[in-house]
DNA sequence: TCTATACAGGACTATTTTAGTCCTGTATAA
DNA sequence: TTATACAGGACTAAAATAGTCCTGTATAGA
């Protein structure tokens, strides 16, 4: 199985529900606890996550009492292909066509890197397409308690355990 | 990074030096011993992989004093993705998409879910666009010795360390 | 028929990778 | 000045993967 880590799949829940607050209000920041609440993630987890985040053209930090975290591009802006760079690396089905030190020594590798190449390029495009805005649809994401407060209904494919 | 097992890496080098044989006769059984020593790995990581490709409809066996292995389908009807799901199971990018039981407990994964589909949809067909013979040319991979037999010359992108 | 060879299948261990935790430091609003 | 919140890295635990080993079955050839 070609797969994510679970740590992308969380960043994608955590990025959907900042998108969700975006949409709200783009200058709106979010602490790591108020995130891990929202998400359904753990604090340490987000925080994790967060510090992953931060660095990348998407998302900034704010230090200080009243600091947060926020996205800084919309979410139609940023594609699955950023998130996973950003939380997992360069996208590439094998490490020979990414590592540069010493990355084929033989010619089988360089001769088949070669189409893994296109092979890792189209996948590559695949997730450029889509957006964390199609991920999200913040509208339908939140409902309203009785107190006014917001609850998250959002958890990753694998739910953390908590 | 998205990527694949070693075992995979290792059973494309694998399929390349079946494929190879293949070209020249397509009856032409290889045992175990002879694809490890021809592909550069192990014996015990070859028939470790040929155990997982044995059973696909490319690959067959024969037993037996004279035994071995052989492709039963041409190299160019052979896809990536069907290797890839011979040795790795079936493509995705979260095992949301795939888990059959209580798959989607959360309406976040179920409506991820979706959206997660298409993306592994597009990188399953993107696989299943390349064929085996596309990674491998077999004439270009074996040279003659002086003594008229070939070595091969091929090794996986990440070389087994022996 | 016997034996050597080669595949079949699964259990087990070791290694590597990933996830999760913890600790210390820095910036800022109140 | 202090409480809060981000920053960064080191460390441990858990899970996944790779690699090993053992026993069984089929078959060609002596």
């Amino acid at each position: 199985m070609i797969k994510l880590n679970k740590m992308t799949d969380y960043g994608t829940v955590l990025l959907s529900v900042m998108a969700s607050y975006y949409a709200r209000d783009p200058m709106r920041l979010l602490s790591s606890v108020e995130l891990a609440r929202k998400s359904g993630l753990t604090q340490t987890t987000t925080q994790k996550l967060l510090k992953n985040l931060v660095g990348t053209d998407f998302v900034a930090a704010e230090r200080g009492k009243s600091g947060g975290y926020r996205l800084i591009r919309s979410p139609h802006e940023i594609s699955i292909a950023e998130i996973v760079e950003a939380l997992e690396g360069p996208i590439a089905l094998t490490s020979c066509v990414t590592a540069s030190l010493d990355p084929c020594s033989s010619r089988m590798s360089c001769f088949l890197g070669g189409n893994w190449e296109k092979i890792n390029t189209t996948i590559s495009e695949a997730l450029q397409k889509v957006s964390l805005e199609d991920l999200c649809h913040p509208a339908s994401l939140f409902k309203e308690n009785k107190d006014g407060h917001q609850d998250h209904i959002l958890s990753p494919s694998h739910p953390e355990v908590n």
